[in-house]
DNA sequence: GAATGTGAAGGTTTTCACAGCA
DNA sequence: TGCTGTGAAAACCTTCACATTC
């Protein structure tokens, strides 16, 4: 959770640097993020102590610590399996790139596929996955395969080393404790919306319990 | 957070529906969607009694009282807006389809799209995004714009009655407190990632209150 | 005996309130 | 005076424990 809000507080500190905007209030930036600024001081308080009393934040300074606390001062090389519709989109979509990350190769197992070159990324065969990932040093790669073969890519993801999955397929996978998973599940969002649609009757604080 | 587990809970049926399955347990519905039976039981509870204790849940009995609480009974007509690379594979999309999700008109402000169509799906101008979407009665849409224009296709939105959007360009948009917005962020969620890939010297207790 | 449904307990996250500092 | 940083309080969510029912 405090993850997720510090990410959205570095995109708007990015947007503010550009803007040369110099110093921005708790308040402020918690407004622009959409939390409360006293939620935006204990997600800072959890990394250090960033601001100045009496004063507020420095932004181009508290830029750059966010992006440290992210992980973000060097791009990341990202793998994508599974090159369908989705697949296909995220490796073109600039959004990756423009944040710090770099799919520099793709995996699938349709033989049509494989060996084409796709804006820039080889597919290669789900057999070399392995290999290829331990020579071009890939520590993250994004799942878009049907759900039924998700598991079965996680590990061999797994077997390969890799420690951070994304997984698009709309199913449970397991990994074990020592890797981490994310999964977005895009139908799942829309039923979310569709609940809510179905529940307009239900109010606030009914409501707070069932969001997300 | 229960609504998002319910819909898991929905997928797990489905799957076990097509299995023939006929009765299971909430710790074995929790192992398969990835929580503990006890939360399967909390998270039913909040909506009636759906079991026979001593005995289980029946399958296809649950899964359409499920299917019910989500406002999944029936499909929903669905709008998008933006057809970039992103826009386009979520058009093409096959999992929303299956869900029960239709997106049936797409809109645009590029000259050189509006008017074509799409895997079936026509592309209009923006302008007409207030009457179509009212003609068409559509109630769910989906913005996958550049964040620049987020905001202002919200507006939109809101003034053409839409009280239920997803959304997927990378910035806090805001809408009235009677209209739904989720927020899907990908470059975010790779951001988790980076994150705990840098700090892999925290452990469990430690990252619980980071996680999402 | 087996598994649900649920009040109570335990944790976690958010918000409050204010001390501390520019 | 204004705004951060932070213990304490409140709210929220998950897990436990067990009475209840088949």
């Amino acid at each position: 959770m405090v993850i997720t809000r510090v990410s959205i507080y570095s995109r708007v500190l990015s947007i503010l640097v550009d803007k040369g905007v110099d110093i921005i209030s708790s308040d402020e930036l918690g407004k622009l993020s959409g939390c409360p600024g006293t939620q935006v001081r204990k997600d800072l308080a959890y990394f250090g102590q960033f601001g100045t009393r009496g004063v507020g934040y420095n932004i181009s300074d508290l830029k750059s610590k966010v992006t440290k606390i992210l992980g973000m001062s060097e791009r990341w090389k990202v793998a994508l399996v599974g090159v369908g519709n989705l697949g296909s989109a995220f490796i073109a979509h600039e959004g990756f790139r423009r944040y710090g990350f770099d799919i520099i190769i793709s995996f699938d197992t349709d033989k049509s596929k494989v060996g084409k070159i796709y804006n820039n990324v080889e597919i290669k065969d789900v057999s070399e996955l392995k290999q290829v990932i331990s020579e071009m040093n890939i520590k993250i790669v994004i799942i878009t395969v049907p759900a039924q073969f998700a598991q079965k890519v996680a590990d061999l993801l797994v077997d390969a080393g890799i420690k951070a999955i994304l997984n698009f397929a709309p199913i449970t996978i397991s990994v074990p404790k020592n890797v981490i998973l994310r999964n977005v599940d895009l139908s799942l969002e829309l039923e979310a919306l569709s609940f809510f649609l179905t529940h307009k009757e239900l109010q606030d604080n009914e409501l707070s319990m069932l969001y997300i």
